[in-house]
DNA sequence: TGCAGAAAAGTGCATATGCACTAAAATGCC
DNA sequence: GGCATTTTAGTGCATATGCACTTTTCTGCA
């Protein structure tokens, strides 16, 4: 093995303070935790509330476009709608236009459900919000969905 | 099962278009992917990248304190360092004031593909930083912290 | 000194995450 | 109509993530 390389201290200094992925994972993981604390006692995390909202409010969406609208893996959401379909909170149907196509809708066990989190979620996202000064809110929203976009 | 609940069309509309968690977790998973993009011919995520970078600018940083550092549970971090450890780019030794702490730094190897990476990181995070309008930036690196904070 | 309680780290479990690959269905071009 | 291409969704795999619980070690107080 070689020498050590040299590693700049300032480089490795300048990651720290200005690198945008850890700044936004990491108020993602503080987001996220908080959120699953308030949904906690219905057994929901902040994703599947997310995601069962997302369904409800729209119209029998395909995988694809719950994938896209949550951003993330469309082989991820298979999986995620396959525990919620587990427990009764939607269902999967193919679309009588297109057989490739499984459109999907909640229950009424699963809208049940969403009205009761929608409490947790209300207090939980004014709490939420509240942490943030009020003058920095607007832009940071736009930055987040510019960065979403990108 | 009784009659449907009566959710309303406006609230659900609400947490599309207000929900804090969503947002960030939404611009988290695609900044995330970028830099993996970026970083993936070194094979290594971007929390990889994030952890080694900053166990480096760190002196013999205990687990405890990268978790914290970067936001994320202290048993994941144990786990993620055990991969890492397995790669053979950091070693993990117990500190011999307190037996309970194990103290973490990079091998040679670590450092070099550290070095390595911070080429992608650089190029990276000027991109990602470029998506963002310019005078939505600082407000947004403001309320991520506060986010984090929280 | 000895022991209760705190603190650091690891394990078991369930689920999340994304990539490479596969299967099935639709589309378009000839 | 027939076949290459595209689109939609699912699987195998490895690893990530966090909670509950455990083990080990340290600290402080009687």
């Amino acid at each position: 093995m070689e020498d050590t390389p040299s590693l700049d201290p300032l480089l490795l200094r300048a990651v720290e303070a200005s690198c945008v992925c850890l700044r936004v994972q990491r108020a993602s993981r503080a987001v996220g935790r908080r959120y699953d604390d308030a949904f906690r006692h219905l057994d929901l995390t902040n994703w599947q509330f997310s995601l069962l909202a997302a369904i409800e409010a729209s119209e029998a969406a395909s995988v694809n476009e719950l994938a896209t609208f949550l951003g993330m893996d469309r082989t991820t959401m298979t999986r995620n709608l396959a525990v919620l379909q587990r427990r009764e909170l939607l269902s999967m149907a193919q679309d009588p236009q297109d057989g490739r196509v499984k459109r999907v809708s909640l229950t009424p066990r699963g809208r049940d459900l969403l009205l009761q989190a929608l409490d947790a979620w209300r207090r939980t996202n004014d709490a939420v919000k509240a942490a943030v000064p009020a003058a920095a809110f607007p832009a940071m929203w736009q930055g987040l969905e510019s960065l979403a976009r990108s």
